[in-house]
DNA sequence: AGGCTTACCTAGAGGTCCTAGGCAAATCAT
DNA sequence: ATGATTTGCCTAGGACCTCTAGGTAAGCCT
C-alpha cells in the first residue's frame, strides 16, 4: 500500500487551506485525514493532538502574515508605512478568514515567543519611527494600532458593520487617516 | 420522577455561567444537561440545537452588556462618557470572558436586528454628541471606537500584551486619552 | 538481503450532537 | 374528580470526532 507521505508541515499546510474553506472551527483531525485518504489514527504520528494541529496552524498564519506585512512595509515610512501595514493586515485577514481565526488562539508564552508574534510588534514599532513617539507612549501606540486593526477586521468579518449603509471601505480609509493624525499629535501625558 | 423544570431561559442563563467558568467553546449540550442532571436529549425540547443555544447566549450577553454600559453612561458626557463607556465595556469583557466570547459570534441579520446590538451602536453615537462630529464621520468614529475597544480587550485576553513590561492598565488609560484627543480634533476629509 | 525505523493500519473506548419514539407528570375540560 | 391533552424527560441508537494500543509493511541503511 503506497504511503501518503505525510509530515507535520504538509498537514499544517492542508489544515490552513481547509480552515479558509470551511472555517477554523471545522478543522478537525478527521476532516484532515479524509483529505489525505488515510485513517484518523495515522495523523497522530505527526501531530500530538487536535490542539497541537491548531497551534501549528496559528503559528503558520502568524508567519505568513508577518511576511506579507514585511513586504508591504519595505521602503515606506510615515503615513505610507501605516497605510501599507494596515492594508496588508486587513487583506490577509479577509483573504484568509480561517487562518486569521487561528491566529486569535491564545498561545502559551513559549510558543508565542518562538512564533512570529514578536516580529509583528517589531514591525508595528517600525511604523512609529516615522512619528515622534518615545517610550512608554510608543508601546501604548503599538497596542492601540494593533487593537484597532484587529478590532476592525474582526467586527467587519462578524458583520457588525453591515447594519449601516456607510461603506466599510470608506470607514477604513478614514480610520487610517484618523490614526495617522492621532500619531502625529499624540497627547503628551 | 420529579421534573427539573427547564426552560430555554434557564438553560441560557446556566450556559452563560458555564461559559464564564469553562470557556465559551466548552459550552456543550452535554455539559449543560449534566449540570441539570438530565439527559442530553431532554434539552432539545427547549433549544433547537447547539448553535441555537450559543446564539441565545450571545443575545443574553449583548443585552447584559448594553444594560451595564447604559448605567455607566447615565448623566455623563464628553470624555467622561467616553471613559465610562470604555471601562464598562472592558470590565464586562474581563469579568465575563465566556459571555464576551459568545458576543463575537456572527449573528444572522435577523437575530442581530432584534438583539441589543442596535442599542450598542446607539449608545456609542450618544458619546459622540459630546464631540463635534457629523455624518458620515460619526459612523466612522463609532466604528473606530468599537474596533479599538473590542480589539484591546480581545488582545489583552489573548495575552498579546504580556510580552512587554508596560502595564496593560496604563496603556488602556492612555488609549482612552488618545481617543478623546482624536475625537476632539477629528481630521476633516 | 537483512534489519531498523516509521508510516499507516485495525480495533476500540469515550465524548458530543441529534432524532425517533415512549411514558409519565402536569394541566385542562367537563 | 376523572378523563383527555399537552409536554417534560426518558431510552435507544446513529453519525461524527478524539485519541490510545498494538500490529503490519514500506522504505531506508548497511
Amino acid at each position: 500500500m503506497a504511503r501518503a507521505g505525510l509530515t507535520a508541515d504538509r498537514l499544517t499546510q492542508a489544515a490552513a487551506e481547509l480552515a479558509d474553506e470551511v472555517g477554523f472551527e471545522n478543522v478537525t483531525v478527521s476532516a484532515l485525514a479524509r483529505h489525505f485518504g488515510v485513517k484518523d489514527a495515522s495523523l497522530y504520528s505527526h501531530i500530538r493532538n487536535a490542539h497541537d494541529l491548531r497551534v501549528r496552524l496559528a503559528v503558520l498564519a502568524l508567519a505568513e502574515l508577518a511576511d506579507q506585512v514585511s513586504d508591504a512595509l519595505a521602503g515606506r515610512s510615515g503615513k505610507d508605512a501605516l497605510v501599507a501595514f494596515a492594508n496588508a493586515y486587513r487583506s490577509y485577514a479577509l483573504a484568509h478568514p480561517g487562518r486569521y481565526a487561528a491566529m486569535q488562539m491564545a498561545l502559551d508564552p513559549d510558543t508565542a515567543a518562538t512564533s512570529a508574534a514578536g516580529k509583528h510588534a517589531e514591525m508595528t514599532r517600525a511604523i512609529l519611527r516615522g512619528y515622534d513617539l518615545w517610550e512608554p507612549d510608543q508601546t501604548d501606540a503599538v497596542r492601540l494600532l494593533h487593537s484597532t486593526f484587529h478590532g476592525y477586521v474582526s467586527l467587519e468579518r462578524a458583520g457588525a458593520f453591515h447594519s449601516h449603509p456607510r461603506g466599510v471601505e470608506a470607514s477604513w480609509i478614514r480610520t487610517l487617516d484618523a490614526l495617522d493624525s492621532l500619531l502625529r499629535a499624540w497627547p503628551v501625558g
